[in-house]
DNA sequence: AATTCACGCAACCGCTGTTCG
DNA sequence: GCGAACAGCGGTTGCGTGAAT
């Protein structure tokens, strides 16, 4: 489950913390306190750095702390107050007595951001919403888990919202089939496309790909038809979870539940 | 039974803001 | 006012475990 415990060529001990040294470090912080983090582990006799001793105490070994399976209640309110405030977890730590921001993190990564999302797509299904069925999950293609294709075809449709020439010239270029070709072809296509506009170029890493058809008032999202694989799909921009296709009924209860 | 895959979580890393000399 | 040191935060990684094949 942890890093196996090794030592960097400095010296200094990493991965799992034993039981030793959660005791050194415990009964030093609650006999003299944490001043000084970085003197502090050569003064409690661990061969750690400072980081390593703060995290290992924030998280685990101070008082209060809360071990084990949260609650429903603070679930619900670590979703949200992620509505509301964002991925700001030291804040929203500070309202769950006993989670660090570190727990609270991790749960949302692994749990609550998805059950978040099906809130929002399905909000009055009869309370059932840590036991969605495979119909309901197959209304969701998360961009990561597509085979490069797919992503190539994703990223075409999206390009040809912006041009239309895009596609055709993509296409034609990749005749011989190969994904590789294929990507190739769209990779050059996407370059020229970007490097015809250098405005809107240097925002492309900091911020969401959109077309020009993207409009303000769906500040998050945009819609994006495309045809994948005979299945009419839908896109719109996360910012957790970047580019995600649904399928047209999925879509149809987003923009019914209010989530667009 | 063996292997592969996906998930969960503890811990690390790098960046940013704050404090102090 | 400036730079160094430090603390804290959020993103990412590594690996154990259980489920699926």
């Amino acid at each position: 489950m942890v890093r196996a415990p090794y030592i960097d060529k400095n010296g200094t001990k990493k991965g799992a913390w034993s039981e030793d040294e959660d005791c050194k470090l415990k009964a030093y912080i609650e006999t003299y306190g944490h001043r000084n983090w970085r003197e502090l582990p050569k003064l409690a006799g661990l061969s750690r750095c400072g980081k390593s001793c703060r995290l290992r105490w924030v998280n685990y070994l101070r008082p209060n702390v809360k071990r084990g399976n949260f609650t429903k209640d603070e679930e619900d309110l670590i979703i949200k107050l992620h509505k509301d405030l964002g991925r700001k977890w030291a804040v929203i730590a500070t309202k769950l007595p006993g989670r660090s921001d570190n727990e609270i993190k991790n749960h949302w990564h692994t749990h609550l951001r998805k059950r978040a999302q099906h809130n929002y797509s399905y909000p009055q299904k009869e309370s059932s919403q840590n036991h969605e069925s495979d119909e309901e999950k197959s209304h969701v293609i998360k961009l990561s888990n597509l085979k490069e294709k797919d992503e190539a075809e994703i990223l075409l449709a999206m390009l040809s919202s912006t041009t239309q020439s895009t596609e055709a010239n993509v296409k034609q270029a990749s005749t011989s089939g190969t994904s590789d070709s294929y990507g190739e072809a769209v990779n050059s296509e996407y370059s020229s496309l970007l490097s015809s506009n250098n405005d809107s170029f240097n925002d492309f890493w900091t911020q969401p790909f959109l077309p020009d058809t993207y409009s303000n008032a769906h500040d998050d999202y945009y819609k994006s038809s495309i045809d994948l694989h005979n299945q009419n799909c839908f896109s719109y921009y996360d910012h957790d979870d970047g580019f995600i296709m649904v399928d047209d009924f999925l879509w149809s209860s987003m923009e019914f539940s209010g989530f667009l």
